[in-house]
DNA sequence: ATAGCTGCAAATGCTTTGCAAGGCC
DNA sequence: GGCCTTGCAAAGCATTTGCAGCTAT
């Protein structure tokens, strides 16, 4: 837990008992892709005081410090993944789930070149699955 | 006009009145990226007799017969796109503007391997900009 | 002390739904 | 005639906002 307190500092985020709890659920090292929501209920059940607002005002400050890449795919919700590494996604339409594609299963040969006056930021990329 | 009525036809969509203008807005043959919102609008300007349920009603429509592609990024809006041969996108985030990447500019060398019992069914690539 | 955070409830904004009236085949 | 489509208003839902009360430094 300590080691999440100073990975908050570092990133000049007050280690509230908020965002540890949140920091404690996302940041073990494992990946996660994780909603609002997700996280809410999760605290939820485990009798924690905290509230959805906040929920989303931490998801969004840890997403702009770069501790979280934000990711979009249905207009109702937005997935948090804890892998700011270059990578891609999955998802399962069906079961609206989002996983990693395997490192290196998926190779961008060029990238366009951003029109003027602009830079790219980032490249998304989601494979849709669907029942064979 | 006729043209769009045999089209709808061959999908077995009835080309009613509303169909007939959202339509005609859209397949003249030239991409474009709307939204319900953009077509409603452009519509009303018109004094065309629409409403908005109606118009999400139709671009769903034609999405599901694949005459649009529907492609999400921001998760307050959904944009269709004319284009539906694969092709991806640049989407400026600061103007919420959505354009297509030139044709060749972007190739995915090696694709991965969908999970067991999937398939891919279209692989979605948002390359974000913003001002340099 | 004070700038930053939290949390509630209300507001927002896109999208969907229910359902009655009307249109297409 | 019977099924499909429209359109209105209301409902739904994820997310944001305003703001008063706390908290970290």
């Amino acid at each position: 837990m300590n080691k999440i307190k100073e990975l908050l500092r570092s990133k000049d985020l007050r280690p509230t008992d908020q965002r540890l709890m949140v920091g404690g659920l996302l940041f073990d090292g494992t990946d996660k892709h994780v909603t609002a929501e997700t996280i809410y209920r999760d605290l939820k059940n485990r009798n924690q005081k905290i509230s959805l607002a906040t929920v989303y005002n931490i998801l969004h400050d840890f997403s702009n410090k770069k501790l979280l890449e934000k990711v979009t795919i249905d207009p109702e919700k937005v997935y948090f993944d804890t892998n700011t590494e270059r990578h891609y996604h999955f998802y399962y339409d069906d079961k609206k789930t989002l996983t990693d594609i395997p490192k290196n299963n998926i190779i961008i040969k060029s990238l366009p070149k951003a029109p003027k006056g602009k830079s790219i930021k980032n490249v998304e990329i989601i494979v849709h699955l669907e029942n064979k």
